[in-house]
DNA sequence: CGCATTCACTTAACATGTTAAGTATCTCTG
DNA sequence: CAGAGATACTTAACATGTTAAGTGAATGCG
């Protein structure tokens, strides 16, 4: 059987621990997790958002996305307030000192982030994002031609 | 502020989860997750190893480890015993029941695994795993400098 | 209108990720 | 050879991943 630590999902899932490894502790030092950042991220990028759409874009489960904004209103982060036109849904936004936290943690991670491109190059960065784009576009249409074949 | 969709953390992250949603739904049908799967494929390659081996081999954090190799034990799918020289040092290895499942299951994931292959274009697939190694490489030193810093 | 269905989210349950602390064993030094 | 420190795990505590079930609100259809 093929070397499955030479497997693509062991290849991914050891670089983007590598990545990540990088940013953790600077975000800790803020008392956020990955996922919260990425949160309060999308947040800032959207003003407001239903929770359905946030979780599409952090690219968090709804069970997940429920969890972490539970913690993150009681916190005093982010705000919610029920749509008047649809009481089912609830728009998210980021709060005065979500935006004041993320100031305070963006330059860190820019420079993380920089410094990361610098070593691996920018160029070769770009080509290594362009092929994961492809990768899970053509498996994301697997699941298309499966439902097209239970039909 | 970069749109954290394109990032590089999300996009390893979107990728992997791409190949991974090709994996769960087989795996799960045989009551394995990711992970113990993980463990199964290295111990088969190695008959028997440290858990600090397989921790790293199968690229799982202690406490993981410690919890998965304790239900796989209570479904007789691996053994272990602590070895003579040493009384610390346990060594696990895949039972003739994890043998079988193995055999069982194996068919499927290459399938899976030749099916992304296949779609993706084993060229790109190479390059792509390539890519992956350096940037795993080129990011583990940046421990190393660190380390030397505080020196 | 009545009511089954769908929808947007939340809760629940179990498994893993992550860090810190605990335990037993070993090793090395004085 | 005692006792400090290192080693190999394990346990604990909290956060997220993952699937299934629950809840309340909207929708569509007879």
């Amino acid at each position: 059987m093929r070397d499955f630590s030479r497997s693509l999902p062991m290849s991914l899932l050891r670089a983007r621990e590598a990545v990540m490894r990088q940013f953790r502790p600077k975000l800790r030092e803020h008392g956020l997790t990955e996922q919260q950042w990425r949160i309060l991220r999308a947040l800032a990028a959207i003003d407001a958002a239903e929770v359905t759409e946030l979780a599409r874009t952090a690219f968090l489960l709804g069970p997940s996305l429920s969890r972490i904004l539970r913690d993150l209103e009681a916190r005093n982060l982010i705000e919610r307030k029920t749509a008047k036109s649809d009481q089912r849904r609830s728009m998210v936004s980021i709060s005065k000192e979500g935006v004041k936290l993320m100031a305070a943690v963006a330059p860190s991670s820019e420079a993380i982030y920089a410094e990361i491109t610098r070593r691996f190059g920018a160029r070769k960065l770009a080509e290594l994002q362009e092929m994961l784009g492809e990768l899970e576009l053509c498996l994301a249409s697997t699941e298309a031609s499966d439902v097209a074949d239970e039909m």
